[in-house]
DNA sequence: TTGTAGATAGTCT
DNA sequence: GACTATCTACAAT
């Protein structure tokens, strides 16, 4: 449709128990909301993976379960998402199996389709390189918010295709998180990915 | 172009 | 009632 032909993803692809694997896979991916009959598709770019009850950084650490972490113990294949700074909605895709609370938040996307719609959503006026970087940005420019926590990938609001793009294997970087400077040691794993060179990665430092 | 400060609201104890 | 996270704006160089 629109030229732009692309699959999506079924929820094996979520299911599978390394977080870790899935998150490799993700950059170069779309991500694809329809509310209505605005649609609007953005590639992946950066991601973090959050690795259960292991894993300091995430919500779920130590087996702790609330109501607003509910989805994340739910088999993978659904959205998760948070509300940070009273502001932010943060989207996260629920992996694993059931009762495993692993997620892989998304951190940046290009935008592809739909950037009049993302425009109107975020109050901007050109389409620079702030638009689909930062997880604020992300989840405002693709319309998702905390109602959409709990949701299904495998339904057509929201879910994530795959376009046949491939990212070359030495332009996907891992690193240290962002913004988790709070867990200690496990701030350190490499669980962050993103696409080198890319202007929609959030960058550290600007260097020129 | 780089650095710093201020704002916010939902969730958990 | 305390805590948690990121973006935007403004100021200085």
């Amino acid at each position: 449709m629109d030229g732009i032909n692309y699959e999506k993803l079924a929820a094996s692809f979520f299911r599978r128990k390394n977080v870790l694997k899935i998150a490799s896979e993700l950059p170069g991916k779309l991500l694809v909301t329809r509310f209505g009959a605005s649609e609007t598709i953005g590639r992946i770019v950066e991601l973090e993976a959050y690795n259960g009850v292991l894993d300091r950084a995430s919500h779920a650490f130590g087996g702790r379960r609330t109501a607003r972490t509910e989805p994340m113990y739910a088999a993978g294949g659904i959205a998760y998402v948070y509300l940070c700074y009273g502001i932010h909605h943060l989207f996260n895709l629920v992996t694993g199996e059931a009762e495993a609370p692993q997620a892989v938040l998304i951190r940046g996307i290009e935008p592809v389709k739909g950037i009049p719609i993302m425009l109107e959503r975020t109050g901007k006026s050109k389409a620079d390189s702030s638009l689909g970087r930062g997880p604020g940005n992300v989840s405002k420019a693709m319309g998702i918010s905390t109602l959409h926590s709990g949701w299904s990938l495998l339904n057509n609001d929201i879910f994530i295709a795959d376009d046949g793009y491939k990212v070359p294997q030495q332009k996907i970087i891992t690193g240290p998180r962002i913004g988790v400077d709070y867990a200690g040691e496990d701030a350190l794993l490499p669980y962050r990915y993103y696409i080198k060179d890319n202007p929609f990665v959030s960058r550290v430092k600007k260097n020129k």
